[in-house]
RNA sequence: GGGGAUGUGGUGGAACUGGUAGACACGCUUGGCUUAGAACCAAGUGCCGCAAGGCGUGGGGGUUCGACUCCCUCCAUCCCUACCA
């Protein structure tokens, strides 16, 4: 038989088969459970590089755990709600529901032409009543648990559009759409208590199977620092300001006190000082985001208040600093320039009193490290820590301070003023919010005309309206929200009377959740705090929600994410087209380790398929022979199933500990390029034809989980047995891998010199012997003298003379 | 500004525990097949050099018999920075 290969003839093919099967529809049973998740997808439109990257992982492994007798279940569902639906809406004249269900239809169909084995049955939308139902009731639950609160909080302001701006939507101060100067405004937002947390969520870190990279990124985030609460009294005034330090030590060079531009104060001065006002209006130009605020120019203003220093009693000068955060800490900060850069940078600029109090061997300003205390009175000589310690007594003494754990994590804000979200399920009597009763549950999001772009829920009068006295919250909640549950809610996404069920006991926790690095902190930090916050309240078992993480890197494409925003995504829909889904998943996979960021290039998508080509002309038509008497191999058999057995070996490692689908696959063609052609003949010896239909069986099975539709194929007339391809994984002979001789790495100086291959046995007298006897190795020896030879055990020999 | 990563041939990458740098591919060169091309097959391919040999894993320094791997330092790029998801 010599047809060719063609993927776009068997793929679909197989695709109905796993469909009418109901191949992967997961239900509990005895064996060994694994959830398997890919963090599901914003339905943009089409699917990208990076989805593809991302899904044919999960794909590869659920396919390998399903053929190690696992009972997997993957499911795979839409993160619906969100920004880029009212963006297209507006721009479109659209409806954000129909665009998302339009988007949702076509890369689902996407998705099934890759052939991810998905339970489809589990499959939910964020943007569905019967979802955000419940997620509606778990902000019930936790404001029921005093989870729940409100303060202001400041956003990006457009004047002109009169809307809250994303980040992402400023442009250089600007807004995207309209252009006008940005400004910061307070408002009333929701927020939920996660700081209630931040120990825990830092302390059971370390049992998470989880990346260390991502780990230190959440501690670091979550920042737990021990220091001083210190307050400083107001001259001529009975109040104080509290500033939190972790460098007490440096108290006695302090020479000036900072607050925020959103610091109550700061506002009350404006109301009477014309400077700080317009200060103050200067302020609001630089965007929210943190990293606007800490690269832009530092700038401040004098109050002409002083403020007491609680041990020296030195007056000292109030500033206002733009670099000061309102929500981290107090708001308020001690100025030691000669400790601190950002200080120093600010002291110098506006000619503020600089004071060295700590020596260490560098005596360049400012020193950021630890030292010996000078210029600090009684502390004079004592290291920084003894200091520390001492000045917090002291200050406690005095009613003046008290040791402080701080952290850095600061309680979320979920409240969005946007359409296209879960409304927050709150109504205001006279101003005073109650959270709805469940039985009224979901808040439905009220329905568009057809062509209608969104318009915010706070201007529809319809929606906020409820009767005299009584209106309707308009906010929505952060889509994070939607995305901190859906792994739990996908155990039981049919269940229309509970929010959980004993489905979830049995999957939870997701045993192996895949997605990219950008949600290192956010997304993860958020769903840990969700399992912990639904632990407590009785809704799910376990302290955490996913066992191991894997973080693929991004895909990138002229050095920069791939994005729509950026318009430079690739569309993977066309490779499907052309050279089939197997290919494009062996490319995915072969190009490079899923935790590196990934450069996108066109070059080598030919390779991969010429890879299944080769695979497909080898196998196609030929059938396992099952022989009944014992065969004899030759040496160069042997070598051939020898390579066979190890390569399955290192198959296996690369699939389950090392997640190196890459060198897998790199693996396999070698062992291909390995067997040598004759043993295709029609005339090759029983032995010969034993070989190569073994490492066809081999291949076949471990390259499966990759490019699952040619192997399945030409499994089901390769091998004449009535189980598919996915039911079993074959076991490699450790006797097989025993080799007599070495190859013997030969070097002087640590250079290489010679190879020579050795009988394992050989003591080592004679391997130096042998060694010094290759030619080449006389020459660069001469007539030094040879000052000691290194032996590692059968791999080299490294004479140094 | 802070936090986390990455840097190896013309390209993607390999080297898993300090022990042969460049596996496996892409590309390119030459040859075969072909009227021609595509496809396929064979050989070659880190750099310099006729060769012997030397050099070589972002730059500089260090530890070691031996460093892509460990340490110090500098540089470049990417991601996150709480309202993109």
């Amino acid at each position: 038989m010599s047809s060719n290969y063609k993927p776009q003839l068997i793929e679909k093919t197989i695709q109905d088969k796993w469909d009418k099967e109901e191949r992967f529809l997961a239900k509990i049973d005895d064996r060994e459970k694994f959830y398997c998740l890919s963090m599901f997808p914003y339905p943009s439109g089409k699917l990208h590089m990076g989805h593809v990257r991302n899904y044919t992982i999960g794909d590869v492994i659920s396919r390998y755990k399903r053929m190690n007798d696992f009972n997997v279940f993957q499911p795979m569902g839409w993160d619906a709600f969100g920004l880029p639906a009212e963006n297209a809406a507006i721009e479109n004249k659209v409806n954000p529901k129909d665009w998302t269900n339009a988007n949702i239809d076509n890369m689902k169909k996407q998705l099934k032409s890759l052939g991810l084995s998905y339970d489809w049955s589990k499959e939910l939308r964020t943007c569905d009543p019967k979802y955000y139902k419940w997620e509606q009731l778990i902000f019930k639950k936790f404001y029921d648990a005093g989870l729940v609160y409100r303060k202001k909080s400041i956003v990006n302001w457009d004047p002109v559009d009169e809307t809250v701006l994303a980040n992402e939507q400023v442009i250089d101060g600007k807004g995207w759409r309209s252009g006008a100067q940005i400004e910061i405004k307070e408002i009333d937002q929701w927020f939920i208590k996660i700081t209630e947390y931040a120990e825990e969520l830092l302390d059971s870190l370390d049992d998470l199977d989880w990346p260390e990279n991502v780990k230190l990124m959440q501690k670091n985030w979550i920042g737990k620092s021990n220091g001083a609460e210190i307050k400083y009294k107001i001259d001529e005034s009975d109040e104080y300001l509290t500033t939190f330090s972790t460098r007490p030590d440096t108290i006695f060079g302090v020479s000036f006190l900072a607050i925020s531009p959103n610091h109550p104060l700061a506002i009350d001065l404006s109301k009477k000082d014309q400077n700080i006002l317009e200060f103050l209006e200067k302020c609001k130009d630089i965007k929210a985001a943190e990293a606007d605020i800490a690269k832009a120019e530092k700038l401040g203003i004098d109050t002409e208040i002083k403020v007491i220093h609680p041990l020296t009693g030195e007056k000292l000068p109030l500033w206002i600093g733009n670099f000061v955060l309102l929500d981290y800490g107090t708001g308020v900060v001690m100025g030691v320039p000669g400790h601190d850069s950002r200080d120093y940078e600010f002291a110098t600029k506006y000619e503020l009193n600089i004071k060295q109090v700590i020596k260490t061997k560098d005596d360049d300003l400012p020193i950021t490290e630890n030292g010996i205390l000078i210029n600090s009175d009684k502390y004079d000589g004592m290291t920084s820590e003894e200091a520390s310690n001492g000045i917090i007594k002291e200050l406690v003494k005095l009613d003046s301070g008290a040791h402080l754990i701080q952290f850095r994590l600061r309680d979320w804000g979920i409240s969005r003023q946007r359409y296209w979200g879960c409304p927050i399920p709150v109504v205001y009597e006279n101003g005073v919010p109650k959270v709805i009763e469940e039985k009224d549950m979901p808040i439905k999001l009220p329905e568009l005309d057809k062509n209608s772009p969104p318009i915010p829920l706070s201007q529809n009068k319809e929606f906020i309206g409820i009767k005299d006295g009584v209106i309707r919250e308009s906010d929505t909640f952060d889509t994070f929200m939607d995305s901190s549950w859906y792994h739990a809610r996908f155990t039981s996404s049919n269940n229309e009377d509970q929010i959980f069920d004993e489905n979830t006991d049995y999957w939870l926790p997701v045993d192996l959740y895949i997605g990219g690095i950008e949600h290192a902190i956010l997304h993860l930090l958020y769903s840990r705090f969700f399992h912990k916050a639904l632990r407590d309240i009785g809704l799910v078992e376990g302290d955490e929600p996913f066992k191991k993480l894997l973080t693929q890197g991004m895909v990138l494409k002229d050095g920069a994410k791939m994005s729509k925003s950026k318009g430079n995504t690739v569309d993977p829909q066309s490779y499907i087209e052309k050279y089939g889904a197997d290919t494009v998943r062996l490319y995915m996979m072969f190009t490079s380790p899923p935790e590196q960021s990934l450069e996108w290039s066109e070059s080598s998508v030919e390779g991969a398929s010429r890879f299944l080509k080769k695979i497909w002309n080898l196998v196609n038509g030929r059938k396992y022979k099952k022989f009944n008497k014992k065969l004899e191999f030759n040496k160069e058999e042997m070598s051939v199933r020898r390579k066979s057995h190890a390569t399955l070996k290192k198959v296996e490692n690369d699939y389950e500990v090392r997640f190196a689908f890459n060198t897998a696959i790199a693996a396999i063609m070698e062992l291909i390029n390995f067997i040598p052609d004759e043993y295709r003949n029609e005339d090759a010896s029983d032995a010969q034809k034993y070989c190569l239909d073994e490492a066809i069986m081999f291949t076949l099975k471990m390259l499966s989980p990759i490019s699952p539709h040619i192997c399945e194929h030409l499994w089901n007339d390769f091998y004449l047995d009535e189980s598919s391809i996915d039911k079993w994984w074959p076991k490699f002979d450790e006797n097989l891998l025993e080799v007599e001789e070495f190859e013997l790495i030969i070097q002087v100086n640590g250079k290489v010199r010679g190879k020579i291959n050795i009988d394992k046995n050989i003591e080592q007298k004679e391997i130096e012997s042998s060694a010094l006897n290759v030619e080449n190795v006389k020459s660069h020896i001469g007539s030094s003298k040879i000052k000691k030879a290194i032996y590692i055990k059968e791999k080299l020999i490294n004479f140094v003379i």
